[in-house]
Formats: C-alpha cells, sequence, structure tokens
DNA sequence: AAGCCCATGTAACTGGTTACATGATTCT
DNA sequence: AGAATCATGTAACCAGTTACATGGGCTT
C-alpha cells in the first residue's frame, strides 16, 4: 500500500489539501515514482484520518481541508522508509516491447530499435533543458529540490534506455539470426560490454 | 492492455502451454518488464482464443493445452510493436522512497541512502555472476538471448539506482540543510500556502 | 455572464493479487 | 507410498482508472 506512504511523505513535507496533493503527484511523482489520481487520493485521506495517520489541521476558504501528518504518521512513515522494500511488481511497456522484439524480423527488429534509442535519446536532452532552467531558477550555494532529483533520476533512466537500445540493436546486428527462429549465436555473441 | 501482447510476444517465440507461460513470465519478464500470475493468463489465454489470436495447435500427454499465435495474432503483435508507447503509470517503490528522503533527518537519510546504495550494489554484483553463468552456460542454439538481455538491463538498472543514490547522499552532504526545513526556492518542493 | 481554476466527492469498471481447489504424472 | 512438479482452473478481494457529478471563487 504505497499510496498511503506516498502521500504521508508529500504532507510530512508540507501540510496542504487533496486538490494540492493530485498536482503535485503529477508534477513530481508521476514521472518515475508512483501515480494516483485525485479520485483514489481524497477515499485514501479519509482512511488515514480513521486510522489516525494524518489529520485537517486547517480549513481553506472554500472549504479545502488542509491535512498535516500526525504523529503516529510520522511513526509510521519512519517504519515504512526503513522497511525491506518489497519490490512493486514491474509495469514497463517499454522494456516489454524491447524483450518481445525477437518476435519481428531483422528489418523490423532494425527500424523498431533505432525508433526507440531515438525517442529515448530525445527525452534526454529534454530533461537536460528542465535541469538547466532548474539550476538556473536556484541561487547559487542553494540546495535544489526534490525536482532536481526526480530530473536527474530521470534523465540517466532514458540514458540507460537508449544505451541499451542501441546496445540491443548491437547485438542483434551482431548475430544477424534469422527471422522467427529461436536464436541460436544471440548468446555467444555477447560479450563484448563494459564492466 | 499489455499483458495480452507479452502473451502474444512469448506464443510467437515459443507455441507453449499457459504453465510454462507462468514460468517464462517468471523468469524473463517479471524482473523489469511484466508481471502476471498464472491465475490472471490462464483466463487471458480463453479470451485471447476467443478472440483468434491464439489457438490451441497441440494437447500435451496430461492434457495440457499447447497454444499458438494465429496470423490474426502475429499481424496484431507486429500492430503494438509499432504503436506509439503509451506510458504505463509507473509503480517504482524505491524511486518513491528515494523522494521521501526529505521527509526524514540528516541522519537517518544517510544510513537510509547508504544502504539503499549498497543494496543497489549488491544486485548490481548478483546480475554480474548471473551474466558470467549466461553466457558460460549458452549453448549453441538455445531458448533466448533473451535471458542475457534482460539480465543486461538489469545491471543497468541497479547501477543506475546505486549512482543515483550515491549522487543524491553527496547533494545531500553538500547542502547539508537542516532537518524537517523545506527550503524556499528549489523547483517546485516549494512551500506554499494553501488556499 | 461566461469560462476557467479550485476543490471534493461517488460509481462503474478493469486489471491484478491472493487464496482456494483439483487432479495427473514423475521422481525417490 | 509419498513428495514434488506439472497443469488448469475459479472466487474473493484490492488497487487503480475512467467517467459522472457538483459547486464556489476568481478573472475577464
Amino acid at each position: 500500500m504505497s499510496l498511503r506512504h506516498a502521500l504521508l511523505g508529500l504532507l510530512a513535507d508540507t501540510p496542504q489539501n487533496g486538490y494540492d496533493l493530485t498536482k503535485r503527484f503529477e508534477e513530481t511523482l508521476s514521472g518515475h515514482a508512483w501515480n494516483a489520481g485525485h479520485s483514489q487520493i481524497y477515499p485514501e485521506l479519509k482512511r488515514m484520518t480513521a486510522d489516525g495517520l494524518i489529520e485537517v489541521v486547517d480549513e481553506g476558504s472554500r472549504g479545502s481541508k488542509v491535512y498535516g501528518v500526525t504523529d503516529a504518521g510520522r511513526t509510521e512513515l519512519r517504519r515504512w522508509m526503513f522497511s525491506p522494500v518489497g519490490d512493486t511488481p514491474p509495469r514497463n511497456e517499454f522494456v516489454l516491447r524491447l524483450f518481445m522484439l525477437s518476435s519481428l524480423d531483422l528489418p523490423d527488429v532494425r527500424v523498431l530499435t533505432e525508433r526507440m534509442a531515438e525517442s529515448s535519446g530525445e527525452r534526454v536532452t529534454g530533461l537536460d533543458h528542465a535541469i538547466e532552467q532548474i539550476e538556473a531558477a536556484t541561487p547559487a550555494g542553494q540546495p535544489h529540490g526534490y525536482a532536481r532529483f526526480a530530473a536527474e533520476f530521470g534523465r540517466r533512466y532514458y540514458e540507460l534506455q537508449r544505451d541499451w537500445a542501441r546496445w540491443v540493436l548491437e547485438q542483434l546486428e551482431t548475430a544477424h539470426r534469422p527471422a522467427g527462429s529461436t536464436n541460436s549465436e544471440a548468446g555467444s555473441a555477447t560479450r563484448r560490454e563494459s564492466r
């Protein structure tokens, strides 16, 4: 139940209402960490209040409820942070596709892998720009916030996708196995990369 | 509906039964690509058969059904492979935790981040060994170079986690900001009043 | 007054996980 | 004979998504 802890973490940073939390998710977490819409967030906030992890600390002008973390909530958050990561089952469509590449014939594979490497590369440069902007907006000497960390992770991740796609392409090129058959050479042709 | 295409891809590589597919998922996809248990796979195979994407091509000795991809299935698989990646919402507990780091005080952050970098590092060396074994034990003509690709992605991914965690730690050390306070200017991690 | 952003909620549905259930074959 | 593995299924539940619904306040 990671949604709960994500909310706890965000509220521990800044007390805020459900609407703001929804935006915060959208902006910082939905890229690489976690995702949730408002229809999931509001009910969870109620449950968390019932469980004593958070409480309404203020009411905004239009009747919005500003939530803050209780002591019990802070304890729970820390407990979770120090508990072992029960790895969440992966759902990565990009990687899935790369694994399914061998179902296509070589020309298709070439086109697709190049395209994948390219689009990952574009996202890298996109994030490079975003990082520049973040750094420009941060006064010298001041530490950057979450956004900088998120962007850095994103950049590195897309770099990884790009480089891995290139590497796979290279493997497939050198292996040049016939379409449709289970490959015979790919395994033995692999030994050449860094380590 | 990526499960469908994952199954399609696996079956395009080798016709097999639900049991084998379940294992294949576990072995190769559940690391970084996609996840599914048998209770999800069997019903989906039925639906796919009903939709004409796959068909029973053989029956094993103990009444197992060996599925193969139909022409329609192959067409659909290719269509999917070339369609734009509708990025799947992320669920990454590790990254989520790293984003929540600031809710702890500096000593806790240090301990945790080091631990995270460490455990990622362990997984890197673990995968290094796995890769060695795959490369050593690949008899010419075997089921997949998939495993090699998967392992490579995994290694690079954990490397990324490790290095990023180290980098975050470094940032936090040099910034050395006091516990609990959010710095004011940085990116989206800004304190704002709720309206 | 019209339109946008703020703000909160519920309902229906889909996808995914856990648990329950069964039986055949192979290995020791 | 007993255990492990092969093999397939269903049911209950939980998490997450999409759609529906409403109203206040702010700006133009």
